[in-house]
DNA sequence: CGGCTGGTTGATTGGTTTCAACAAGCGTGG
DNA sequence: CCACGCTTGTTGAAACCAATCAACCAGCCG
């Protein structure tokens, strides 16, 4: 189980053995990225994916000169399309937040696996289902929670996320990200990022310390966030 | 060319006489939904979709009692997957703004289609990741544009989206949203869309009347709304 | 040590919400 | 037919949340 796509992927679907050495296969070219730094587009092979190995990263927006947006994380176990910015290079980048490490899947390899392992199909499929209601949920986020609630739903999304690879204990989980990069996510500044932090503290819900994100009471948090984890997907276990 | 979904699929890459006819052949059960109702999820079949035949409909999401984000939007030509808020029913629901025809394609259908016609089944996955992009685009309107920017950006997408299919002409399209749906998207009050659109309106960018929008000065709106049409995926033509 | 990044704090400004009232359009029923 | 209720749009004043600007602190590393 050192793969956290295995893992993750397990969780949309039961995955046999046979489907578990297929995944392995198909994962190739295994390569690293240096933190800060952007993850250049995959040429060639526009319908082939990365599979994030380890590290976090993001999809971001450049507006204007002084605006950026984070769209999503991308954290290990997750599936990236690099093909999904090809048309659109200039001003949609994927970028790694800290070392990360990525193995690409070729088109063909994804599609020879998918159906020779209907299994495999069927748990990618959701996993794409999966992707794509945690960016429907990023825009309720924005649309509509409270600052606090926004910084409360976010941590009960990665620390539900993380888990589900095994890499979060029940209370607490690594958080590489700086106040900065949580307000180019929730669309507000760094400086009210950190009161709202404080007020979380306050609130004895979490503490952020040394790039670890301790909850101490899930409930509560989840609770203030409105955050219901049926849209992540995952089967119990 | 009566088919705004076949007009938009066509937009994504070209589609031979056959290609079209057994687009059409899998259109099945056509069904009509009243204005301002949820359209119900689809039983039995988790992997079939429905195509907007006419009308304009949208996925919300009900934030505790009195909050409700409207996350995207469903235009004629537009696929829904109803299969992704199966699992989550209870919260997330696919309404009618207007009255609406909806046709279904099964599952089954679909998966033959796309294996006998290929580039119907690329012109579909080309659809999906569009709409993937539209809904990032959402999340960076709400991360990081003001409220008149937001409106300017919504206007250009939408006016895009609608000249793709047919239904909007050089300067104008049918708007059929109350100003209460758009502060829904927004993430905004209604109170202050009106005043935004009255400082649209001063600037002779747009206007909105009568359920429709007139576009003044298209190229005026796109640089207010920082709008970069290559996301949408059309091609040219 | 110096410089850098990341975090913290305070004072001020400003964009939006909230609350409240009112106008316009429209379908319905007395 | 007009009255009535309902939805949609419009306007003003006050309150508030978050941005901005600016300064400062702590830790880390070359």
């Amino acid at each position: 189980m050192s793969c956290e796509l295995e893992q993750k992927l397990s969780r949309y679907t039961p995955l046999s053995n046979d489907d578990r050495q297929e995944l392995r296969r198909a994962l190739g070219r295994e390569r690293t990225i240096v933190a800060r730094t952007e993850i250049p587009a995959e040429s060639g092979d526009p319908s082939a994916v990365y599979a994030i190995l380890s590290g976090w990263a993001c999809r971001s927006r450049q507006i204007g000169d002084n605006r950026k947006q984070i769209v999503s994380l991308l954290l290990p176990g997750d599936l990236c399309d690099p093909n999904a910015f090809l048309l659109q290079r200039a001003d949609h980048t994927i970028s790694a937040l800290t070392p990360v490490t990525v193995a690409r899947i070729s088109g063909a390899m994804l599609r020879e696996v998918t159906t020779l392992n209907p299994s495999l199909g069927l748990a990618i499929h959701r996993e794409g289902l999966a992707t794509a209601a945690v960016q429907r949920e990023w825009t309720v986020s924005l649309g509509c929670r409270s600052g606090i609630e926004r910084l409360a739903h976010l941590f009960c999304e990665l620390h539900c996320r993380l888990k589900a690879v095994g890499l979060a204990t029940e209370t607490t989980c690594p958080f590489p990200l700086t106040q900065h990069d949580l307000a180019r996510m929730l669309g507000q500044t760094s400086v009210h990022i950190n009161r709202t932090l404080q007020e979380l503290r306050g609130l004895r819900l979490v503490s952020l310390r040394a790039r670890q994100l301790t909850i101490h009471d899930l409930t509560g948090l989840a609770k203030m966030a409105h955050f219901n984890p049926v849209y992540l997907r995952f089967t119990a276990g």
